[in-house]
DNA sequence: TCATAAGATGACTTTGAGTTATTTTCCGAA
DNA sequence: TTCGGAAAATAACTCAAAGTCATCTTATGA
């Protein structure tokens, strides 16, 4: 008797739907503007539904960002188990994340509220916390890459990895919100280059001086070539 | 006759206690979970008399922010306009900067809330401009010390001082609001070291190698010594 | 065919932002 | 001193939207 099963599955379809309705309308109209009722009708199906699948529009909003960080993992993982040097793959990496979040801006957005904002308060712990198990995995894939570097002599061995990654994540994710978020202060223009130029100070910052233990190869392969990372 | 002088007065006296009871609100309890009622009560007034002097909620909360916004340009200025060695004195602004922000938790807070979101979007074009424009002067005021950095020689001339500016603003305050808010992701001890490291890992990046023109004096002499941060 | 439980509904409650008709206070002139 | 009117303040109101719940519908297994 495969009833439950059957039934488990719908359930979770039907989440699903909810979901892609709610990520849909909270990247057009943004966050506050979209209401339940908006997402029960694009959905096709009463507010009260809505509520038997997630507990509060906090918790939606929360889930819809949250599959959005597990489509980036994917992604980054995939370049840091690639096997380039490791001077390529950091700015391969950084490169891709700079990508995607300039080729899905409303998506961004949603991701930046989220990280700054009094939605985070009203979560269920066990929402927030899954969140953050996964921003955790997302760092810890960049410490390693980094920490392999520090083996290889390429970064400077008093850099701590998991700070390190700390570091470049928020520096360009600050950066971007405030290109995407469209102030006055960065003309969109300059977008590539003020993202190459924190990309850069941030490898050279990090770099071993004198490149020593015979593994300059990687650095002058790799020096001047240009991370994809599309306007 | 100066009555009208005087009821001038007397009314911005008034919008200084409403925005007065609004940030001590708002620090307490956050953005969201203050009500207008609460603020009106707070100044011993009612609500409609708020909106006598502020146009909506919103409007409100970035006068709060402005506000905090002005205090901060004035200390950092002074450090601005002192006569250290550059290398110091871009440490000195840095670490003021950072400590503004851990000695005021909530303040930040709301800060930060403003500058990743909703409310922005809501806001009338003119109190958005006047919060840029502080921004932009700040930011002016950063670059300045970084371009005297590139004359002297201590920073590469490949820089853009304005994009540098950028950079360090948004690293210092992406960290910063991690460590703040709180996630399980940086221990709280940790944070003067996390914040050394990313001004440690700036200041490496956007210095010369070789220290040339002969103003190595400047480096030598700061090179170690810790910028106050009070934890 | 029927009993039951899971799923779905929409009318209802509640909360809080913003409005407005009314009242109070203040001031200058008669 | 009093009166007219303008500025300031009030609180009762509207309105929108989140969240709840009593009720209905549908599928399932006996």
């Amino acid at each position: 008797m495969s009833t439950a099963a059957r039934r488990e599955r719908e359930r979770q379809r039907r989440r699903q739907e909810i979901l892609e309705a709610a990520r849909g309308l909270f990247c057009d109209k943004g966050y506050a503007s979209t209401t339940v009722d908006d997402i029960a009708a694009a959905a096709e199906l009463s507010k009260g539904t809505v509520y038997l699948y997630f507990r509060s529009k906090d918790e939606l909003y929360a889930s819809v960002v949250l599959e959005g960080f597990k489509k980036l993992e994917v992604r980054l993982r995939e370049l840091a188990d690639s096997d380039m040097p490791v001077q390529g793959k950091v700015d391969a990496i950084l490169g891709a994340f700079v990508d995607h979040c300039v080729s899905n801006p409303d998506y961004f957005r949603l991701t930046q509220l989220f990280a700054g904002g009094s939605v985070r308060d009203n979560l269920p712990k066990e929402v927030r916390d899954d969140i953050e198990a996964h921003a955790r995995d997302l760092l810890l894939l960049g410490a390693g890459v980094v920490e392999r570097g520090i083996e290889e002599g390429v970064f400077r061995r008093d850099l701590d990895p998991f700070m390190a990654s700390l570091i470049a994540w928020r520096t360009l994710t600050g950066l971007l919100d405030l290109v995407i978020f469209g102030g006055q202060l960065v003309r969109r223009k300059d977008t590539q280059r003020l993202m190459r130029q924190a990309m850069d100070l941030f490898m050279r910052g990090a770099m071993n001086r004198g490149v020593p233990r015979g593994e300059r190869e990687a650095l002058s392969r790799e020096r001047g070539k240009s991370p994809k990372a599309g306007d």
